[in-house]
DNA sequence: AGCACGCCGACT
DNA sequence: GTCGGCGTGCTC
């Protein structure tokens, strides 16, 4: 029997398992290295893994078993002789407490265990090991940038001058937590309980100062000058500034634009780039000599010390959504961990999402206003093209209506650049038989394929499934194959037969696949060696080309019809943000788009850059129809290669959650039928199992189950509703046929 | 996730 | 009689 006071460690596994973390032995000869924070080797079952050293706890006697002074909830020993920790891997933690306490937060409120949010939220290079010494050293010089050019300095117009005004009062109001440490280390969050990791319940109200700021400015009103000045201010008091893009691909644009204001204080960080250089920038970042990074939504767990500053542009782009475990928004992230670090976050954008919108309304957010363009240029002028009347009439093409014809033709003459936009890509959206009508699909997904010209074959866009051409219909074996509806690939085909002499090129998914390809289409068409740049939604997204003055959507429809509470909003945003690429120059831009739509909100209020307008309507759709931001929605997804299986255990996981939930809704009894989505009487409750608008996906089955919950009850499970953790735990608990696979999608972007 | 344990089919 | 199929359950 030992006496000594032993020490145990809770070691969190990076693996889908409902115990957030496992209890284990600290050998006295590790006991110095093993903190909070550092990797460890530990005995699993009957192998060795690598797990999260989490907190620390001390206890009387080890032997004697269960008889915790303070029994956490989290780790049970049971009775149970711990195993020792075999091996401690780091000799300073590679997550610092507060790291630890963001990433347990990303597992409780995303349904995922907490050694998986942990390994999501550092780079790769830590999985696998540590050749790292050899860079440290190089890591704390500063990097060998290239001589820069002297920043362009612009004045601020008075709009601007007053956001920055409330900006930087509330950079000024928010010290560190801590007072700065003695090593300038990573500390974070405040030290009286900073030893016992899990610290996350506690829930302060953030005053004032501590709320958000969304910065809603109009396409061009010089949003990122401000983003300039916020990290400037938040780096002459010392403190660290992460701004978020939301691609990679923006991150070059960004850069341009930050170029000469940062120096080698500027670091880049994303999963593109090679672990040496990843490992390098990590380094700089934690030890402080880089302090300001760039980067797509991973960069939201970048370890900068003494955070002051997290800026996210685009703040309505679904690509902040990580659409794996764990599937987090780095818009939540981020203001979770800005309030616990107390650093200022700061959204910014043209078109807000109806989250931050409504979060402005509740004051819950700041919303700061940008309502001119910089040097007063006006919004470029939309015309809406009425694709109906079109209808029938005799015309050269089918795809270009005569007005955008005729504009593309001014533009080419005037030497001016052209952005033409299409949301679907290939020749082809499917191939009809004419005489039974049946489409080609793809056998796994039951979806149409879509012809591509350039390959010469048809593509399924949802797994890639790719077929020759048929000669014969493949249901009915009639020969005459029709070509239906038209993607990029098409139009392409379309301008150049009637602009042989304009320079065009396509951006989308096809076009870049390979490595580059997009940085460089991009920069062809900046450098105006190509007229008439053809693109998906990917050429909309905030760019700025100072020589285009005309854009065309050749069919704004598209997605529009989707079964997605979302469509409208989405569709929207697309119009207004590729609207607000022309006239970014010295000329005015002017808009054209085709429709056969003209009166859809989406469509009507996106040609009077009326967001407002759009919000109005658009709110009291969710608002009477209950979908956020009014409730919060966690989506369940059940898959499997066998149909019946997929649905026999959705309907097992229906009833588990509604004996659990019973007590939580007021009027929802285990009788109530399947909900149906129009019912405004029971707001929340328990929806489905429901085939997914998919069913058939890449050979799977596929339905969901869907948790429509008052509003924060994913992260508190307030109202007597148990949170995310809870459920997860309960499904984890479920007795699961190996052959169904399940997913939870908490605060779901897309219902697929 | 892995990995072992466990109970039913066609093979040296 | 065994090798091995993958359904089921557990990991401090």
């Amino acid at each position: 029997m030992s006496h000594a006071p032993a020490v145990q460690a809770l070691v969190a596994i990076p693996l889908p398992i409902a115990t957030e973390a496992f209890s284990y032995l600290v050998p006295d000869e590790r006991g110095s290295k093993a903190v909070p924070g550092v990797r460890v080797r530990v005995p699993f079952r009957n192998r060795e893994i690598t797990g999260y050293l989490v907190s620390l706890e001390k206890t009387g006697d080890p032997e004697s078993g269960a008889r915790n002074p303070q029994p956490k909830p989290s780790a049970k020993p049971q009775g149970k002789v711990l195993k020792p920790i075999l091996a401690v891997i780091d000799d300073h933690p590679v997550l610092s407490p507060a790291m630890l306490a963001l990433t347990k937060w990303v597992a409780d409120y995303y349904g995922s265990s907490w050694g998986e949010a942990i390994e999501n939220a550092l780079p790769r290079w830590v999985k696998f090991g540590k050749k790292a010494a050899k860079y440290i050293e190089k890591a704390s010089l500063p990097a060998e940038t290239p001589p820069e050019p002297a920043p362009r300095e612009f004045e601020l117009t008075a709009e601007q001058k007053k956001a920055f005004e409330i900006i930087s009062a509330a950079i000024g109001k928010r010290p560190p937590v801590t007072s700065p440490s003695e090593k300038g280390g990573p500390e974070g969050i405040s030290k009286e309980k900073s030893s016992q990791v899990p610290l996350c319940e506690r829930e302060e109200s953030p005053g004032p100062l501590g709320k958000p700021i969304l910065l809603f400015g109009v396409t061009g009103s010089g949003k990122s000058e401000l983003y300039i000045r916020s990290i400037r201010e938040t780096l002459r008091r010392g403190r660290g500034a992460i701004c978020l893009v939301p691609e990679i691909a923006l991150t070059e644009q960004i850069k341009r634009f930050f170029a000469g204001h940062f120096g080698d204080k500027l670091e880049i960080l994303h999963s593109k780039m090679t672990d040496g250089e990843r490992f390098l920038a990590w380094k700089r970042i934690e030890l402080g000599t880089a302090r300001v990074v760039l980067g797509p939504r991973s960069a939201v767990f970048a370890p900068v010390p003494d955070l002051g500053l997290i800026i996210m542009d685009e703040e309505h782009e679904g690509s902040y959504k990580q659409e794996t475990v764990p599937r987090y928004h780095a818009r939540e992230v981020a203001a979770w961990r800005a309030r616990h670090e107390r650093a200022l976050f700061l959204m910014g954008t043209a078109t807000p999402s109806l989250e931050s919108m409504r979060a402005a309304e509740t004051g819950e957010v700041t919303r700061v206003d940008l309502t001119q363009r910089i040097d007063r240029k006006a919004l470029p002028k939309v015309e809406l093209i009425d694709l109906r009347r079109y209808e029938g009439e005799k015309r050269a093409s089918w795809i270009l209506t005569p007005p955008l014809m005729r504009e593309i033709g001014k533009n080419l003459a005037a030497g001016e650049g052209t952005m033409l936009l299409l949301n679907r890509r290939g020749f082809s959206t499917s191939i009809r038989c004419k005489e039974c009508g049946e489409t080609e699909k793809c056998k796994s997904c039951q979806v149409s394929l879509t012809y591509h010209q350039e390959v010469g074959l048809l593509l399924c866009h949802y797994c890639n499934y790719r077929k020759k051409v048929p000669d014969t219909c493949s249901s009915c074996k009639a020969p005459i194959l029709k070509f239906m509806g038209f993607g990029t690939e098409k139009v392409e085909s379309e301008v150049a037969k009637f602009f042989p002499k304009a320079r065009i090129v396509r951006l989308d998914a096809d076009t870049t696949r390979k490595k580059d390809a997009h940085e460089l289409i991009l920069s062809e068409f900046r450098d105006r060696k190509v007229d008439i740049l053809i693109g998906t939604q990917m050429i909309a997204k905030g760019f700025d080309f100072p020589h285009v003055t005309l854009v065309g959507v050749v069919l704004a429809d598209v997605g529009l019809r989707l079964p997605d509470f979302r469509s409208g909003e989405r569709t929207f945003q697309l119009l207004t943000q590729f609207a607000g690429r022309a006239g970014r120059g010295s000329k005015p831009g002017r808009v054209l788009i085709q429709t056969c739509m003209p009166d859809h909100p989406s469509v009507a209020l996106a040609k009077n850059h009326d967001f407002l307008g759009f919000y109005a309507h658009e709110t009291r759709l969710r608002r009477d129809f209950k979908y956020p931001p009014y409730c919060s929605l966690v989506n369940i997804i059940i898959r499997s290669r066998t149909e019946n299986k997929a649905y026999q255990f959705a309907r097992e996981m229906r009833d588990a959650l509604r004996e659990k939930l019973r007590d939580s809704f007021p009027r929802t009894g285990p009788a109530s039928q399947e909900a149906s989505p129009e019912s405004q009487s029971e707001p929340f409750g328990i929806l489905g199992p429901a085939p997914l608008p998919f069913y058939k996906l890449r050979g799977h089955f596929r339905w969901h189950i869907m948790l429509k919950l008052p509003l924060r009850a994913p992260e508190t499970g307030s109202k007597g509703m148990p949170g995310v953790t809870e459920i997860y735990k309960l499904l984890m608990g479920l007795k699961k046929p190996s052959s169904v696979a399940f997913a939870i999608d908490v605060d779901p972007l897309n219902i697929l």
